[in-house]
DNA sequence: TTAGTATATGAGCATATATTCATATAAGGT
DNA sequence: ACCTTATATGAATATATGCTCATATACTAA
């Protein structure tokens, strides 16, 4: 496309070409990102394990997280907008659930290469 | 620890304490959100990518990622603090390479959730 | 229909994050 | 020694994010 290249200093440009068609491979790349995002904020990624295995309302994960009902709804919204949850309505009170197991398998491979890094520490 | 939960409004209390006994399963949690955090940038994603099967030096990363050195080795500081790359020195040049391959174990599970989600729509 | 409960959402504010710019460090060439 | 190259880093700024508070919506009960 654009070739700014030329205007910037290049060690190896054989290699950048190369990475930037690796690049190429992954073009659901920012989808990635959100969905890492999604998943960095401590209180978003407790919401997930508790959710994993358990249906839970708003107020239940507000009381899990120590944080106003406001605060919990505003993250679970994240987690509906990128669909890792969903939820199902019984009268006043909305269950949110896991939309599916691959956040979980996501999560489990996070611990399991966190567990690598902290192993000889 | 603390009981503040008898100052909120909790329906399910069974359910809350079922999660909050969860949540200890996962003393890495906060770690496995800091890693989640490192890739949800795009440019340090790309980077990643770029290192996965190649070795790149600072200013070949700020041209494919079209920002400059200083911006890309800001970035790729907090690549080396999380302990996803390395370098070698030769001469004045810094290569950097992926650890281990666990992080792009984590970037191909996010890749088949991405997938996974975008197939029908 | 009026009141209460559960949740959602918008605006405003505080903090976090990413970039830029200036400067520092480390190695090589002369 | 001096200058250049490659990278790192600190401070400042701009943007993004998460929380709070006020208000809106959806449902239930009386």
């Amino acid at each position: 496309m654009n070739q700014e290249l030329c205007e910037r200093r290049v060690i190896h440009e054989d290699r950048v070409h190369k990475a930037r068609e690796h690049l190429l491979h992954y073009p659901e790349l920012d989808a990635m990102g959100d969905l890492f995002k999604a998943v960095s904020d401590p209180g978003r990624l407790k919401i997930v394990l508790a959710l994993a295995g358990r249906e839970m309302c708003v107020c239940d994960l507000a009381a899990l997280l120590d944080v106003t009902e406001s605060a919990a709804s505003h993250q679970i919204r994240i987690l509906r907008n990128m669909n890792l949850v969903k939820n199902r309505r019984d009268g006043q009170v909305l269950y949110y659930r896991l939309v599916d197991d691959h956040v979980m398998h996501l999560v489990r491979v996070a611990r399991e290469h966190v567990r690598e890094l902290t192993k000889g520490r």
